[in-house]
DNA sequence: ACGAGACGGAACGCTTGCGTCTCGACTAGG
DNA sequence: CCTAGTCGAGACGCAAGCGTTCCGTCTCGT
């Protein structure tokens, strides 16, 4: 079966949909455990070496619970990072350009900084340069969302009159996203407390040239 | 043996010191092949999945003439990546600010645009969150020179009163890098022809502002 | 002409992970 | 109470890659 995970189960599970906080909907403890454990290995093994053997031990769980959920560690992958990432797009409106663009960095900051999605986002993004299928489900899971979300940011200033009509929409979001995760992800240093603040303003400056 | 990589051979190797265009410094037509191998495979395989026996196929050389040289896959790729980094950054010094930033750009635009070096700088960065030991090697010898380099760039025009003396340099150089790797490398999207002037004409505001 | 040493290639024993399969234990619905 | 289905655990055969060791060949410098 290649088609929606846990379906097996999903009848007859003990706590039929249980939601962590901002996590991804998970069936079941099972699932949970399996589900964490897979994380925690992808960001220690990251994906061409992570081993569904490793996962099912540090989840205290069975090889087989796992192919009874997912077929394969591919089709694992895009269902988990998927549910994640789409789970933690929140829409942001604050009223102002300014504040929707210190939103954004915080939130991107705030994941980055963790241990976890600062390791697994760029190993994902790398393997997404070498397997197409996971690059086409992943692109169009998060990639693609996330950036409708902040293009419809801009839009939204445009219509308060903060940002010209004919502003740069594609150069804007390349801006807004790449300096941050050039910081925290590609080159790993840390910032002062007031980084996002002072990028701010210069992304602000940035837009309206 | 830990060290220089092909000093055995160096003594009584045939072209003592033959260099590539635009490659890094190779002893000998075997350490130049299996230098190759070993970039095609890792761009295609990734670090983590890379086998020494497929760099040795692909070379048409055996493992011994590797093991030879590097006494293990890490000492390998850091000094085979380190010798390319090293040797293709070049310092830029056009005149002017705008001319060096878009020299800049031009420059990692080129690289990344490749599908080796776009396929093979995410991976590198992703395993360096994983595995200290080429973190700081290619941290180091990699980010730190190039890092180095776009600072003196800033430096210079300052010097020449093309930006204010008290110019944020670690924002600059985040903005500076960040966009452009993030469009290539990261979100993987193709450029208009004239991205990178206009990219140029943001960061120029930006680091004003 | 000779010996040293690197060469490509193949096989070695070993480890890891794959995906499947079989256990006995536990639990829930009928 | 019974039975169907999941559970953890782990053995299975298979494949790949590790690092090493040998082979016979070729090309040097002496």
């Amino acid at each position: 079966m290649t088609t929606s995970p846990s379906s097996r189960t999903s009848a007859r599970t003990p706590t039929p949909e249980r939601r962590l906080p901002g996590g991804p909907v998970l069936q079941d403890s099972v699932t949970e455990a399996i589900a964490t454990a897979f994380f925690e290995e992808l960001a220690s093994s990251g994906y061409a070496r992570l081993s569904l053997e490793a996962v099912a031990k540090r989840a205290g769980a069975g090889k087989a619970a796992i192919y009874r959920r997912w077929s394969s560690k591919l089709e694992m992958t895009v269902a988990l990072a998927s549910a994640v990432a789409v789970d933690a797009a929140g829409e942001i409106d604050t009223g102002t350009l300014r504040g929707d663009v210190l939103a954004f960095l915080t939130d991107v900051a705030g994941a980055l900084r963790h241990s976890l999605p600062s390791r697994i986002v760029p190993d994902l993004l790398a393997e997404c340069a070498r397997n197409p299928e996971l690059a086409q489900a992943l692109f169009t899971a998060v990639r693609d969302t996330r950036r409708a979300n902040a293009t419809r940011m801009l839009e939204r200033a445009v219509e308060r009159g903060e940002l010209p009509p004919e502003v740069d929409r594609e150069l804007a979001l390349d801006l807004l996203a790449g300096p941050l995760y050039w910081r925290l992800a590609v080159i790993r240093t840390p910032t002062a407390p007031d980084y996002l603040d002072r990028l701010t303003d210069k992304l602000l400056a940035a837009f309206t040239a």
